[in-house]
RNA sequence: GUGGGUGUAGCUCAGUCGGUAGAGCACCUGGUUGUGGUCCAGGAAGUCGCGGGUUCAAGUCCCGUCACUCACCCCA
């Protein structure tokens, strides 16, 4: 008895077949327009980084459990990526000398952390990333935020379907010290408490902060700014506010954007000032989808120069569990829209002579791999998607002439060899009107 | 790292009181020459997750283990 290797993909990572491939490619290919019919650029990156660049900045438990680690066999360290932004901070300070800033940059990396998969998260997901960087403007805020709703909407999203809630560090540590009144050495603490604020009962969040050192008093303060909303901005003095990138956005007319919440942290140590995260408000779904921040000292791992970034990560697998939840999800495409089909072996060549032809047209074409029945290929060419076929026969070929037939309305024709392409076109057209027509379709 | 649930055909599952495996769907072939979806007939396909134990006999009982999955932790 031979010992068979495992088909299935290493845990935590999936196989992508061609109809969730199909359906993967048409969300990214929305969201690739929207971000670059808004200028921004797509790059890309190494999976492999020195792991150096993720133990300066990114969460401790990334690098402490969560990193895939290994040594070449030069000895150097490495880890494959678990997130874009210290890559792209590395690109950007390496190639700063030629760029012209502010640049805004998108990609879709894949990236990996070692946890236990479970609904939403598992090992290896794809992460699309866009960033802005080179400016402190809050218009840089206002263009993510645009961005977001922009790429939302592009995947069918309506704005009653999600949330998107901002915060900011600024504003967070003066929260915590000049209203709460904490000490500083407090601050990493309890920010780290508030940002669980919702997940937990009261009384773990003050057994909690006890632990941390915060008195009773402070407790019940802070529960009451949290609880307040948005209306701790004004208690919040003009001088941290004109520090705050976030507050100068809510001035605008921007600020309709988002919701302000300072329940928003975000566990990324590099994160300065602006955080945001958006949310799924279906109850099946109701989870964080992703988020971002602004990171002024990124690049300064790198280099001596100032270049603020900002931007988010938006992974494949919360996306498609947020389209499917809302029924957005794309049907996958059919494999091709025309299969011709030859009635004997001995007309291959003429078969893919017309499917050349078509293909010319701009018709996606295919042609039986192994000689079958003719009701068989027809049967494939209907599984396949196609909702025409081209029937290569003898006598209609010796006569200069092919036969099509529509699969969804089953109207058969023979047309000559030269006007084929036309043919197929106007046949499939004719099916497309019959459906749309049919089905009543609403018209957003 | 912690806890729960589940592992039988490609998929969804059944399998009684222990007696060495079934259904539906899907797939392949045929129902005579160049026409699909229905119908009919036939076919292929299973290390019953894996290892051990109890037993004359284990898919079934016991132990272990692995995988999948949901949740916790944390986060995207």
């Amino acid at each position: 008895m031979p010992e068979y290797l495992p088909t299935t993909p290493y845990r935590g990572t999936r196989d992508f077949l061609p109809p969730e491939m199909s359906v993967r490619t048409q969300v990214y290919e929305r969201l690739y327009g929207v971000l670059e019919s808004r200028g921004f650029q797509r790059y890309d990156g190494p999976v492999l980084e020195p792991i150096e660049i993720y133990e300066a900045k990114s969460s401790r438990e990334i690098v402490e459990q969560q990193l895939y680690t290994l040594t070449d066999r030069g000895g150097r360290r490495l880890a494959l990526r678990p997130e874009m932004t210290p890559s792209v901070a590395r690109i950007i300070a390496g190639n700063a000398g030629k760029l012209q800033f502010p640049v805004r940059w998108y990609s879709n990396p894949n990236c990996h952390r070692y946890e236990r998969p479970q609904r939403g998260r598992v090992r290896e997901h794809w992460q699309i990333n866009a960033d802005i960087f080179g400016s402190e403007s809050p218009s840089c805020e206002i263009e993510i935020f645009e961005l977001i709703h922009d790429m939302l909407g592009g995947i069918g999203a309506t704005p009653d379907m999600w949330r998107l809630r901002v915060s900011d560090r600024v504003l967070l540590s003066s929260i915590l010290t000049d209203i709460v009144e904490l000490d500083e050495s407090l601050l990493r603490g309890v920010s780290s408490i508030v940002d669980r604020w919702e997940k937990y009962p009261r009384e773990k969040l003050a057994e909690d902060a006890g632990a941390l050192g915060v008195t009773d008093k402070q407790f019940d303060r802070l529960a009451e700014t949290l609880a307040g909303g948005a209306a701790v901005l004004d208690e919040i003095p003009s001088a941290v506010r004109e520090n705050s990138q976030l507050a100068k956005v809510l001035v605008t007319d921007a600020a309709g954007l988002v919701e302000f919440d300072p329940m928003i942290v975000r566990g990324f140590d590099y994160y300065t000032s602006t955080v945001f995260e958006v949310f799924d408000t279906s109850p099946e779904n109701n989870r964080s989808l992703f988020g971002g921040g602004r990171y002024d000292n990124l690049v300064g791992l790198y280099s001596a120069q100032k270049i603020p970034g900002i931007g988010f990560g938006m992974g494949d697998v919360t996306l498609i569990d947020f389209l499917g939840t809302h029924g957005l999800l794309p049907e996958p495409l059919a494999e091709v829209d025309v299969v011709v089909i030859p009635v004997e072996a001995d007309l291959a060549d003429p078969a893919r002579s017309v499917a050349r032809s078509l293909r010319a047209a701009g018709l996606r074409t295919s042609t039986p791999l192994e000689p079958r029945k003719l009701g068989k290929e027809i049967t494939r060419a209907d599984k396949a998607g196609a909702r025409v076929v081209v029937i290569v026969g003898r006598e209609d070929w010796d006569g200069g002439s092919v036969t099509i037939r529509n699969l969804v309305t089953k109207q058969q024709d023979q047309v000559s060899v030269d006007s084929v392409g036309a043919a197929v076109r106007a046949s499939l057209d004719q099916a497309a009107e019959d459906v749309t027509g049919a089905g009543g379709a609403p018209s957003s």
